[in-house]
DNA sequence: TTATATAATTAGACAAGACTAATTTTATAA
DNA sequence: TTATAAAATTAGTCTTGTCTAATTATATAA
């Protein structure tokens, strides 16, 4: 596989793991970067090698086979991220895009050789879980902070977007992973969430800001 | 720069260093593993991004700015070539391919690092040297196994050729880098040359091998 | 039911990088 | 000097992945 063909396949994971099932040839071209033209091509690309299942006109999901195929680059790119963020010290906000570049190289020696050496990890950087080699997920529970009541406690565990711009927002407002947050209010007008750290601090977060935040309520 | 462009580069770099001034159309092609007709295009190329210095019908050479770019590249190549043996604990017959793939992520921040995270690495694992972030090579004197003297002796210090059949070869031998051996004789008849590790087994190799093998002449 | 906005597809073009087949250059041997 | 073999180049084609512009399909609102 072509190292454009396995990142339109991630995009489609993720995107329809993000709730949009079945995805659509705009959305697939925005997540790639690229015109719905384009799109379409890949996704007849796609469908003819059997990963996807497509209905002309009205979107497409992966095929079992695609899913496999999806879960292992998406393996490939979450052991890269945290090889680089915990070996080479290198900013979380900056791994994403050096993973896209190393996620295309498909050599299962490599690639296990690269999770023995980081301890069989199930978290990368961002909080996500990693596949193991058979492309199992490990189960994790876990919502999002707009999930929560209002005075329900929780603790950061991960972040649905891995873009330099929202992970830097995330720094500024100190929201990283292992910290504890409380909801104190919910903002009827535009449902945004008013979340506390550690009682100190306070502030207003978007809907959109607080569905991208993983957390796991405090027991 | 594209991976295609930047194998090439560093294919000329390497075939010039091995003793092929000007660089001819026929051997990049070869060393590329492409036909002649694709290696004559992209030397066009690369000669109007001021890379080659190209006379048509005349084989090139690189520029000044060419054979930074190269020596950046080999750099990138060496590093992952060693961080796959050392770290990853991938056969020193694999690493080459895989660091062939590796090669073309230019960032320097991801090189640095790399590099940081080796430990400022003077040799690859196949005993080539690595160049550093100014591109300057570390100067070492060293000859091949074909330019030693009878009786003389000499400790292995790498290989000219990385390929994994060559070093199969290497290891059958026992001529893996640190071991000291000695030139028994030198054969008239074809200039093959017979060497003897640790007064212990003698073999002959022939001119070809005796040419990739680097030495140290023991003190 | 019909008009309209959005989404999707098609047609045609382009750049990169490879190939084959044909032609031209160059160097060398007769 | 001329013939020949080797090397190099050119011309034309193909695949991958992208684009723009034009067209078609779908869903929704009037
Ligand atoms: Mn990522
Ligand atoms: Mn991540
Ligand atoms: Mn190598
Ligand atoms: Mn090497």
């Amino acid at each position: 596989m072509t190292a454009a063909e396995q990142e339109y396949i991630k995009q489609i994971y993720t995107g329809i793991a993000d709730g949009h099932l079945p995805m659509q040839t705009y959305m697939l071209a925005e997540l790639v970067g690229a015109k719905p033209a384009s799109a379409t091509d890949m996704v007849k690309k796609l469908t003819l090698k059997g990963l996807l299942n497509y209905r002309k006109n009205h979107g497409f999901s992966l095929t079992e086979s695609g899913e496999q195929v999806a879960l292992q680059i998406i393996r490939r790119h979450r052991l890269w991220e945290l090889f680089l963020t915990e070996n080479l010290k290198i900013d979380w906000k900056q791994v994403h895009a050096m993973a896209n570049e190393l996620q295309s190289i498909n050599s299962d020696l490599l690639v296990n050789n690269l999770e023995a050496y980081l301890g069989y990890p199930v978290y990368d950087p961002h909080g996500e879980v990693i596949p193991d080699a058979k492309g199992h997920l490990p189960q994790t529970e876990r919502m999002e902070i707009y999930d929560l009541k209002v005075n329900q406690g929780a603790t950061v565990t991960g972040f649905r977007d891995s873009g330099s711009a929202f992970l830097a927002y995330i720094e500024k407002l100190g929201l990283l992973i292992g910290v504890r947050i409380q909801v104190t209010s919910l903002i009827e007008y535009n449902h945004s969430v008013e979340i506390a750290i550690s009682q100190v601090s306070s502030f207003i977060i978007t809907k959109e800001t607080a569905q991208k935040i993983y957390v796991t309520i405090n027991e």
